[in-house]
DNA sequence: TCAATATATGACAATAACGTCATATATCGA
DNA sequence: TCGATATATGACGTTATTGTCATATATTGA
């Protein structure tokens, strides 16, 4: 069993450590897995090709490292925000996770150019990254969905799977989708996403 | 001024066409347009090499020739169903293309795997195809929001443009996310779509 | 000090893809 | 029939990329 990246790489001084990953976030940032070029990240890192081998097994590997650290740094984002919020309202959640989402995607504009890329690419790395994901967090919501309904807050009427779908799909694609677009402002997609609640909250009738 | 494909191609009896054509379907089902081998498609069709050049100039061709058959089937299915539907509501309009969005895309399973990978690998060549096509669908789906607004059928504190939004990542993404899923049953993705419709009409509460 | 361990280095083999080209074969029309 | 035009063919040049390996250099600890 091999560590990954390799022991070498964190005896490493952190200013060649954060060259690499910085080289290697430019590039994820700008190519899916497949399409990513090891030799950019080699050649934007000033590293030599042989050393890069003794840091990482492959590609797949500095791949995961990088997507790990974006996930870490994600999960401590977004964790303090909802540790003390177990009993608030399926919309207020989702409000809060998406504009918390935007709001760490405006701080790590690379981040997010990488997690693009990955969502869009559906490969078999997709597959072997996300897994179970997707049906975590469908079950996630669900409960707070059920949990609005028994409190009368959500009709009883409403399918709480494809809620839970849409909202899933709103907070990946369409929050993607924002910065799509030239210039992202921080309140001006505040109030999106209050229209948008509002628009699950009351329709459009 | 070449013709795509060339003159040539369209001499060809129409098994052979076929063959090269169902042979790219292939390919670019599976994958992207930068990852798919052209290679596989010369194999698959069981053409030479150097003929495949005497009919596209090059791989991106044979794509775009791919994509206008698909895009022609998609249009010529659609135009039909909208011709006699001018003054319907928004809601009315929505739930028409997506379900029939979706019967085409079960129809043609190929088309639909080809046209994920394109809208996913958002890359220089969906800038080119795509361009004004998404400002393009909001205004048509705006306009169709504020006659509503003006009969009284949507409120009038909806923001035209959210909603606009809204909706067309619904057509699109969502749409498509439900074929990454096992059994598709097109009475229960019916069902699926009254449920969205009727929490856009009525909200959730 | 000096041997053992850890790190650095870039030339190189292997692989794979695209598009070209010279040549062969078939078809068509007068 | 036979020359002109259209089509067929696959070896080849070019270019890129990944991962390997033998060797050189540095660091550490006894």
């Amino acid at each position: 069993m091999t560590i990954i990246p390799t022991k070498t790489f964190f005896n490493l001084k952190k200013e060649k450590q954060d060259r690499i990953t910085s080289a290697a976030l430019t590039e994820f940032s700008k190519r899916c897995f497949e399409q990513a070029k090891l030799s950019n990240i080699i050649r934007n890192s000033h590293i030599p090709r042989g050393s890069f081998y003794q840091y990482f097994d492959n590609k797949k590997d500095l791949y995961l490292y990088i997507f790990k650290i974006i996930g870490d740094k994600k999960i401590e984002y977004m964790k303090e925000l909802l540790l003390n919020e177990k009993e608030i309202p399926f919309l207020e959640l989702f409000r809060i996770l998406y504009s918390q989402g935007i709001k760490f995607s405006l701080e790590h504009p690379q981040y997010i150019e990488v997690f693009k890329l990955f969502i869009n690419t559906k490969g078999p790395l997709y597959d072997e990254l996300m897994g179970e994901g997707r049906k975590l967090t469908q079950q996630y919501y669900i409960n707070y969905i059920e949990a609005d309904k028994a409190k009368g807050i959500i009709r009883k009427d409403i399918n709480s799977e494809t809620l839970a779908d849409l909202v899933i799909n709103l907070t990946t694609n369409v929050a993607i989708d924002e910065f799509e677009l030239e210039e992202v402002n921080y309140d001006k997609l505040l109030k999106k996403i209050n229209n948008i609640v509002d628009i699950f909250k009351k329709g459009i009738q």
